[in-house]
DNA sequence: TGAGATTCCATTGACGCCCATGTTTTCCCA
DNA sequence: TGGGAAAACATGGGCGTCAATGGAATCTCA
């Protein structure tokens, strides 16, 4: 499955296109229709960035699992389903990002995309900036219940 | 799995790349991609080093969707994942280390990299030097703790 | 017939691949 | 056991390709 790593910051032209960087393109390049899947993140001014296999297995899990989703996940994942918008990418691999999205995470010039694993995120450079230093400071802060909690390597 | 053992200082050429040495490339001569995984250390001027089994582990252990609504919770995968890079090396196995990666451990022309068992860190040779002499005085200081935990050779 | 959208083409610069060189280690055999 | 051949590794540089970007041309729908 699609993994996304490392951040890169490419330019929006004056028509609102993106490039996507290659290697999200790569990670995803095994999927039907090609391109990515993008809605506003609930708790940032973000956009959230995924696969189509990530909301394939959002939908399984929300029927299949049902009894392990609390009715506030049945909600959100409600929520991600009617506010997501399938964008396919040009020849050249650039993305038109939807007005209301980019009002959304405040973009205008300049587009962050942000590996968080199975999904990324698109930011204005400038913001990503203050929401990562502040994320460091917390996961510094909390460091030794969360190095518990990260994988052993086996 | 993977074992990194023994430090070995390389040459950074002028276009920016770096000899991976041979014992770790074969250490992870069982890997896809081919390449390495580097991301800034957290608590000291170094880069840290692994497979690319340690972001497969560490994306799959954080079940996926219920990431996107707890912040707190995975601020330090967010920040591994955003901050690292997949280098894949060179028919010669060498790699190209990012800006952002050789200034946060102030690298200029050498590169040592120091096996620590299941992953690496790669240190500017002088400032590895200076970490390794606390580290020796520190280790002597708690020597009597630390010969407790030291399991047992049957 | 315009405005927006999609496709196509051109440019530039970075990165990956290839070949060459020097040095060290390993191996083989006299 | 010593010397020479061969392989492995680290290093340097040239060059082609591809990704990112900008803009023109074509298309489509109101």
């Amino acid at each position: 499955m699609a993994l996304f790593v490392s951040t890169f910051v490419n330019k929006v032209d004056r028509k609102g296109r993106v490039s996507v960087p290659a290697p999200f393109r790569a990670a995803l390049s095994n999927q039907m229709p090609q391109g990515i899947v993008v809605f506003p993140s609930f708790t940032a001014a973000a956009i959230e960035g995924c696969g189509n296999d990530f909301l394939e297995q959002l939908a399984t899990s929300t029927t299949a699992a049902f009894d392990l989703f609390s009715p506030e996940q049945d909600d959100l994942n409600t929520l991600i389903f009617s506010s997501s918008h399938q964008l396919a990418w040009d020849p050249e691999g650039r993305v038109m990002l939807p007005e209301e999205i980019l009002a959304h995470a405040n973009i205008t010039e300049q587009a962050a995309f942000v590996g968080k694993g199975r999904t990324f995120q698109i930011w204005e450079p400038q913001a990503l900036k203050s929401h990562t230093e502040e994320a460091r400071k917390r996961a510094l802060q909390n460091r030794p219940q969360i190095a518990l909690r990260t994988p052993e390597v086996k």
